[in-house]
DNA sequence: CTCCAGATGCGAATGCACTATCATCTGCAT
DNA sequence: ATGCAGATGATAGTGCATTCGCATCTGGAG
């Protein structure tokens, strides 16, 4: 149960060259010139497969679908693009002081931490052509979570 | 269009009193013994509109549905209770060191900080009586640091 | 007290992310 | 080169949060 096919080595080879965390729709795009018939669905069960295995790891944002990374990379956090909708790494070390003012008997396990903004791409021209905005419209679910 | 019903007060007071974030299912039972036969529509028509007014906030995390808190509260970050599913602020000041290491070009303009633990209340029992945890079985979450 | 615009309750409907089904296809062990 | 366990593609189906449609109800202006 573990097959080279050519589309889990264009999936595997997506995250890898991305360097950022992606959405499920950005791997399709990203795979179809490796893997021209590939499938949401091919994208789905390849990735549950890979997260369980250990080889990649979700990212999730809030109201956000999860989006997916390398596992095994050093500790960093995210940046998400207003404009753009990308997610990038941010390999500043954690703050500290995080954990400040928490009431006694909590504990934290651990912690999160999201830049929101816009990107550089962005912040040149007015919008960035070449990569869908995912229509995320309604403010409500921005799960999640 | 903004009559005092007593749904609607129910709702507002709920928000007010809890000093928490509360999700539209947690509004719904906390408002129903001042508005007994509220309605999870009522809710989110409610939280809707009081949303737009600016008297309340959508405050979001990862993998989960929108919660609300009222507007106006002083800067604060999150602290979610893996047990209990509750949310909880805190009010500790933002920690610095946030930015670096942000490639160049990349505009901040805003972040999220979200603790994940467990409560004082979950820390002493092993399960809390009386907070339905919500069915979130979704495997995604589930970052490292 | 009356009246009606606006609010509510209820159930059905929607939108979206994700999964199941199943016929077909294909790595790869033999 | 062959056969088949396992993978894929196409599409229907699920589960959940949220919204809609509409008949009924009610706050509050008059």
């Amino acid at each position: 149960m573990d097959r080279h096919t050519s589309q889990r080595i264009a999936i595997e080879a997506s995250l890898r060259t991305a360097q950022r965390p992606l959405s499920p729709a950005e791997i399709l795009d990203a795979s179809k010139p490796d893997a021209p018939t590939i499938n949401l669905a091919t994208v789905y069960r390849t990735l549950k497969r890979l997260a369980e295995s250990g080889l990649i790891r979700p990212v999730d944002l809030p109201g956000e679908p999860s989006r997916y990374e390398l596992a095994g990379l050093p500790h960093h956090h995210h940046f998400k693009c207003d404009s753009c909708d990308r997610v990038f790494d941010v390999p500043g070390k954690c703050p500290s002081g995080l954990t400040d003012g928490l009431p006694s008997g909590f504990r934290v396990r651990d912690h999160e931490v999201v830049l929101v903004g816009t990107c550089a791409d962005c912040g040149h021209a007015p919008t960035r052509p070449g990569r869908s905005r995912r229509p995320r419209a309604s403010p409500s679910h921005n799960r999640g979570t």
